[in-house]
DNA sequence: TATGAATGAGTATTCATTCAT
DNA sequence: AATGAATGAATACTCATTCAT
C-alpha cells in the first residue's frame, strides 16, 4: 500500500525535507523542491502545512524523531561505553554523506541560528536531546564530568562533520572517530 | 576618515560584507544590506564587483585576512603550546559574538558548502590555513600526530562553537576551552 | 435543530453567506468562511451552488427575501407616513451594525457594480423593490412627486449609512434619522 | 518634457491607481493593473512603494488633493449657497463617470471599511474634510444646525451616488441634484 | 566613475474548483 | 450525496543585476 492516506502523505513531505534541506541547506530550498521530492504538487502542499516555516518545522521533528530511533537502537547495548562507540561507528558509518552534506543537526543548527524565528529552538531541542543522552551514558561511566564529556564529544562530532564537509574528506572523520573511541577507552 | 579611493572602497565594502555576511548568513544578506553597512551606492558595488559571489568570496579573502593576522601574533610567543593556549584564550574572549552568530569560518563553510560555485574552496582554503597553523604548532612540540592533534583542536572549536551558538550559552564554549587547555598541557 | 435536507442546506448556506458577505465583502470572503459558517464541508458547497457566484446570488435572494418580510411587516400599520417612519425606526435601531458593516444592501451594490457578471443586477433588483415600496407609501400620501421622494429617501439612508460606516459613528445615523423623520412630516 | 522624473513617477503611479481603484476597487486592482496602467513595470513600482497598500494609500491621498482642488476653487464664489450649489453641479457634470463607477470617495470608503489596515482612517480624513468644508458653507449661511445640513447634504450625494451606480441611470443624479438645489436655496 | 532607477526572473502563498472514494 | 484531498492559476513581493545619465 502506497502513502497515499493523509498521514502519510505529510509524512512523506517531511521526509523528503528533511533530505532536500540536509542537501540543499534551507534558504536555498524552494517548496516546489520539496514538493517534487515528495511527488506532490506545489498547491497542494499547504493542504497539510500553512507556511514554509511549519513544513521545515515538521522536517526538524521528523529528523529528531530519526535520532531518537537511532539512538533508542543503541539502548540495546549494555555498556554505556560500547553506546557511546556504537555511536561513534554510526557516524563514522555515515561519513561519505557528511563529506557531501555535513551532518543534518548541525547544519541546519548553523542555518536557522541566523533566524528570528522560533524555528532556531526546534533544531535545538534535538541537539539537546542527543547531548542529554551522552551524558547520560558519560553519568552510567561513573563520571562526574559527564556533562562536560559529552558537550566535548557532541562538539568534536559536530566539528569534524564540519571540517568532513568542508574538504570534502570522508576520512576525516574516520580519523578522528578512531581518535574518539580511543578517548571513550580512556575514560572508563 | 573614510577611504573613497578604489581600493578603499573595494576594502570597505570586503569588510561591512565580512561583518554582515556573519551576523545573517550568505543566503539572508543582500547586497543592498552590504551596500548600507559600507555606506555605499547599490548601483556603484558593481564597479568593485561583478556579481555577488565575487563580493562573497573578496569577504572571504578578508576574513582569511584577518585570521592570518590574528595567527601572525601568536608567533610573538616562543612556546608552541603557549601560542595554542593563547589561540583557546581569543575564542573564549570571543564567546559572546560567538553565542549569537558562530564562529564566521565555520558558518560561513557549512552555509557555502550547500552551494556548487567555487566559493566553498575558497573558504576552505581558509579553514586549511587554520588547520595547517595548528598541525605546526603541534609538531614543533614535537608530535608525530600533529595533523591528527590540529583536526581534533580545529573540529573541537568549530563544534563548541556550533553548540555555543545553537544554545546562545557562552558558557559552554569557556567550559569547553579550559578543557582544551588542559588537554594541550597534557601532550606536553 | 439544523436542517440537513437539501433544500435546508442551500438556505444554511445561503444565510451564512448573507451574515459573512455582510461582515466581510464579497471580494475578501472566501467559498471555505461561509461554508465555514454554515458548517458544512467545503466539498460539498458545489453539490448546492456550482460556482462562488452562485452562492452569492443565492445569498443576495436571501437577503432580498429578509427585506420584503420587513417591508411586508410595515403593511400592517394603516398610515403610509407611519410605515416610512417606522422603516426609519428600524434602521436607526439597526445603527450599532450598520457603524461596523455599513447597509448590507448598499455594501454589496457597491462591490457588486465592479464586477462584469450579474450579480450587480441582482443586487440592484432587491434595491429596485425598497425603492418601489417607498414610491408606493409616498403615493399613497398623494404625492405626484413620489418617486423623486422616494429615490430622495433611499439615497439619504445609503449615504447616511455610509458615514455611519466610515466614521464608525451610529450617532450619525440617529442624528440623520430624526432629520428624515421631521422631513416625512413635513410631506404629510 | 514627460513625468520620468522620481517624483513623477510617483505621482503618474499615485494617479493611475486613483482612477483604477475607482473603476475596478481595491481587491479587484492588481498592482499590474495598476503598474500597466502607468506604463511601469510591476518590479518597479516596489521602487516607489513598499507594498500595495502603501501604494493605495498614496492614491487616496491623491484623490484627496484632487478634491481638495476641486473644492478650493469654490472658494471664488462669494456666497456659500452658491458654493453649495456649485458642488452640487459638478457632481451632476460627473453623473456619467458615477453612473459607471460610483462617488471614488464613497466606493473607496465602503470598501476599506471591510478591511483591518489604517486604509480605512486615511479614506475616512478624506470625507471629513469634506464634510467640514460643507459645514463651513451651511455655517456661513448663519445656520446653527450646519453640521446636520452637512452630514445630510453629503449623505444624500454619496447615496445618491450608489443609486445612480446601482442601477446605472445618470438621471438620478440629475434629478436628486436639482431637488437637493432647491433645498439648499430653501435654507437660506 | 558614480548613482538613482529599471528590469525581470523567481518564491511563498491563496483559493476557486475538481477529483476520488 | 458527502467529504477530505488535489490542482493550478493567480498575486504580492524580493532581489541580483543592468541601465541611463
Amino acid at each position: 500500500m502506497t502513502d497515499s492516506t493523509r498521514a502519510g502523505k505529510r509524512e512523506r513531505l517531511a521526509g523528503a525535507a528533511v533530505r532536500v534541506l540536509h542537501e540543499q541547506g534551507v534558504e536555498k530550498t524552494t517548496l516546489a523542491d520539496i514538493a517534487r521530492a515528495a511527488d506532490i504538487p506545489v498547491g497542494n502542499v499547504y493542504y497539510y502545512f500553512k507556511t514554509k516555516d511549519q513544513l521545515v518545522e515538521a522536517a526538524i521533528e521528523a529528523h529528531g524523531r530519526q535520532l531518537d530511533t537511532m539512538i533508542g537502537a543503541l539502548e540495546e547495548l549494555p555498556a554505556p561505553q560500547d553506546r557511546l562507540k556504537a555511536l561513534l561507528g554510526g557516524w563514522i558509518d555515515q561519513r561519505d554523506l557528511t563529506a557531501r552534506y555535513g551532518c543534518p543537526t548541525g547544519t541546519l543548527a548553523s542555518e536557522l541560528d541566523k533566524r528570528d524565528d522560533g524555528l532556531d529552538r526546534a533544531i535545538a531541542t534535538v541537539m539537546e536531546r542527543l547531548l542529554d543522552w551522552a551524558e547520560g551514558q558519560f553519568a552510567a561511566m561513573g563520571r562526574a564530568d559527564a556533562r562536560e564529556l559529552a558537550v566535548a564529544l557532541i562538539a568534536a562530532y559536530q566539528g569534524i562533520s564540519l571540517l568532513t564537509n568542508t574538504f570534502r574528506d570522508p576520512g576525516l572523520m574516520a580519523m578522528e572517530g578512531r581518535r574518539l573511541e580511543r578517548w571513550i577507552d580512556s575514560l572508563a
